[in-house]
DNA sequence: CTGTCAGGCGCAAACGATTTGCAATAAGAA
DNA sequence: TTCTTATTGCAAATCGTTTGCGCCTGACAG
């Protein structure tokens, strides 16, 4: 299940270099559980479980609350975002340097948690106009897809 | 905080007895526990924390495990809906019988966790569009905006 | 109205994800 | 290399939710 994943990863990704000196930027240690965690982000290049992470981890061990603390760094300083599935596990993905990946949804499959990344994203209209509607400010959406995935039919 | 929701009361409910013998249609007792779940749920109709069904109930005092349960088993009777804001504990709302409630979305104040019911939703042509696309089944969405309410502003 | 009994309930313990306290360790500056 | 302090590992704590298990009680027959 592991590389078969439809996910597509023909985007040009960042090297690593870049993404620790990006780290160091946010005055932040480049440690060596930080790059393997990034090295394992800037691969598979989909929402990922904290377990995931760890067992996907190459050479360096390191425990789960490193890769907990780690993350939440990471998303602070925004190279990382984290989604929410609903079923009780966080996911984090590796967001590009400006550039490279932007806000996208996903469509999951409810049975084998396929993911397959959907970029388009047609709401910008409609959270505005929620947001002038309801006095709202700063509106942002969360939003997923589920269904059954071709093979699991 | 309780009672001043934006959340709009205004559409009629279900009576409780309409509830309740939904409930015995689906051959399950109508114990005290589920009719002042119920009752909350119908009263405060804006998707509900466990924990603030149990600090509103009246008069019958109820274990977290029975509102647990009840609530899985009104979801599975399609009573009731789970909503998931990313927060970490799940919410439920009473979705009225057909003509009722229907599939709607939030928007969920970023600090008072106000709630506001949006309507509308464009997503159909979309999702079947998305269901093409990827060769998925039965594709649901799940869609929730968040942002600063006019108080909190 | 009463007895029966499976479905429900309360309680406490179990669980899985995530967080936190603390002492040991290792980046990065000097 | 040495020093300072952010970071790590480990274990214990939290938090939402689930589950095992006797006791209790709706619903229904008699």
């Amino acid at each position: 299940m592991g590389s078969a994943h439809l996910h597509v990863p023909d985007v040009p990704r960042e090297s690593l270099a870049d993404l620790t000196a990006r780290l160091r930027h946010g005055s932040r240690r480049v440690t060596g559980a930080r790059q393997a965690i990034l090295r394992v982000l800037r691969q598979e290049r989909r929402p990922l479980t904290v377990r995931e992470i760890r067992d996907d981890l190459t050479g360096t061990r390191c425990d789960l609350a490193t890769i907990y603390r780690s993350l939440g760094m990471l998303t602070e300083l925004g190279l990382v975002k984290r989604f929410d599935f609903g079923d009780g596990s966080a996911r984090f993905e590796l967001i590009g340097d400006g550039g490279g990946s932007h806000h996208h949804h996903h469509l999951v499959c409810n049975r084998c948690t396929r993911i397959v990344e959907i970029d388009e994203c047609f709401l910008e209209e409609l959270e505005k106009s929620i947001a002038r509607q309801n006095g709202f400010q700063a509106v942002t959406h969360r939003l997923e897809f589920f269904g059954l995935c071709p093979e699991c039919q």
